[in-house]
DNA sequence: TTGTAGGCGTTATCAC
DNA sequence: GTGATAACGCCTACAA
């Protein structure tokens, strides 16, 4: 790893605002105050402009960010591998409100290449010299990404409750609590008694909470009746088999996540119960494949659009400097033929 | 879309190079001078050592870069929408390579999130402001984003020859006049009289010079022999059919990517053709896909490894200043049991 | 070997 | 409204 040239580098040859300034007969400090929309007299505003589309200025991002500016740039940040998080349509659907938003801020959003790597590993690299804001996506418990980001004070907004870091670290969240105690509510209200749930990861906020909201909800808690998976559609089958063996009295199962759910119901029909009639069936995400299985599953809604534009501001409270501070967004239950 | 906070940003609150110094009790430019690895005293050096880690010093890219420091992140670029480039094992593996080699040089790569939306988009707007060195795949000839980064003096490399841009943009590509040249005179060899090539996009450059080698090599070019697809499987099944129903006499079927190839090998089985006793079928990459194919497809073996160090010299080099050049990788007859 | 002084390109403050 | 001018944090000639 030899040493490259030490000499300094060639100056870009980029046009600066002094080059603008020059061209317009007027001083550097008009022309930025034209740049960032400040009061500016008519006939200077003009000349600038002219300087400008003339020139070609594309003003120096280094240099404004030093000199205080807003970064235009955030960091898309996420420990799940092999981009499963983007095929997530409903994620997708978010984030895509979210570039919107952020680009009428003249803000873009970048997100370090794993290259079939692990982003977790791009993640801890990256984090370890940037100097963006960050938005996070199911972050674990035990995330030093965090703890670097909150330390070296980058703004950092979280999908999600940052266990552990609560206070330094601005989130938004769902209802979970609440969303699994109208499913369970719901559940009972329809003569359901015996209700296992199968869990997310518990590192993972979404696994903590609605798992807490079960144990809320359920009154006398049969630790039998609670297997844990991993929000995919195999762990949802593995979760369903364990507890039709285990607990074959089981008459309801509520998975964290719709994708999970999905794997209980093949799971069921595999094992010839029928649903709902033997045992109801319930998911979380209200996710598209919620209305494509059979049946259809009854689960619960989050509202993604108000979601993303709470990330957004969250994010943008953050890069101006507002103290971190988390929303819960209320959820919805939805009630369909899988209960 | 109200302005915000006007007054200056806080200060960040981060250490600087100072308070390093003040720490150690040696001057800014010493601190510097261990930073960078340049020559310093070995006492100076070990109370710097000391109150960096003590402070929990990070330097500032942005005033580093503005000082005149090599970049620390690379941005990744292509226009293939819903990752399709990144799906591509070989192209997986090769980024890995870079990725590597780039993060001993302490670089990142990063690209801009496209949220399922078109990565062009997405591309677009990042470039506009964009600073740091680019490395672009699969860039359509007519591409803007190119003029954009090249005219801002942004260094550039691209994975295949920028058509149209070749004198200011370094890249690293194939030699696919010979490759395709190889691969005709091996069906030559083998008695095949009537080749005919279904090309990729013609706007890319892989389409345009994998077709340039066709001519090259055959002779008497026949226009009913040539069929446009898109690297695709599903173009390939299309233009194999269109194929056999318009020139039932052809013999063998060269497919610019092996993709396509296997789409071709499908749609002969689907007519009724064997292969390769009736017709013989050749692709191009020597992708994964190549090997899972019945029979198994004649190829041409781009060296991946190589193309990758190649890649990430040329950006280090063009990084450092050097001029843009292109390299050319040579490429290798892969026969197997489809000719 | 080490400190000092400019400069990188931009923004914001302060007089005019 | 506008022009100087001082930061911003770092790097590197230059001088000592």
């Amino acid at each position: 790893m030899s040493r490259r040239a030490e000499a300094r580098r060639p100056r870009t040859g980029r046009a600066t605002i002094y080059d603008v300034a020059r061209f317009a007969g007027v001083s550097a400090g008009t022309v930025s105050r034209v740049l960032n929309g400040h009061a500016v007299g008519a006939a200077s505003r003009r000349a600038v402009e002219r300087a400008l589309a003339a020139i070609g200025y594309v003003p120096n991002q280094h240099a404004r960010r030093l000199a205080g500016a807003r970064p235009e740039t955030v960091v898309f940040l996420h420990c799940v591998p092999g981009d499963r998080l983007l095929a997530d349509p409903n994620v997708n659907a978010m984030l895509l409100d979210c570039l919107r938003t952020l680009g009428e801020q003249h803000i873009m959003m970048v997100t370090p290449v794993a290259g079939g790597g692990s982003p977790d590993v791009a993640t801890r690299t990256l984090t370890a010299r940037l100097d963006d804001p960050a938005l996070m996506f199911s972050v674990p418990r035990a995330s030093t990404a965090v703890d670097d980001l909150v330390s070296r004070h980058v703004p950092v907004v979280t999908c999600g409750t940052p266990l552990g870091h609560e206070r330094h670290v601005s989130y938004v969240t769902t209802d979970d609590r609440d969303g699994v105690q109208q499913i369970v509510a719901y559940l009972r209200s329809r003569g359901r008694r015996r209700i296992a749930i199968v869990t997310g990861p518990m590192d993972l906020p979404g696994g903590v909470q609605r798992l807490a909201g079960y144990r809320d909800a359920i009154g006398t808690f049969d630790p039998a009746l609670v297997v844990h998976g991993d929000y995919t559609y195999a762990s949802g089958i593995a979760a369903a088999e364990s507890l039709l063996r285990r607990t074959p009295d089981v008459d309801a199962i509520f998975a964290a996540s719709d994708m999970m759910a999905a794997g209980v119901l093949d799971a069921c029909a595999q094992a010839g119960r029928r649903v709902p009639d033997d045992v109801a069936v319930a998911g979380y995400d209200d996710a598209p494949i919620a209305v494509s299985t059979t049946p259809q599953l009854t689960t619960v809604r989050i509202p993604w659009h108000r979601y993303a534009g709470q990330l957004t501001s969250q994010l943008l409270r953050r890069i101006d400097g507002d103290d971190a501070s988390g929303v819960i967004m209320p959820v919805e239950l939805i009630v369909r033929g899988s209960t």
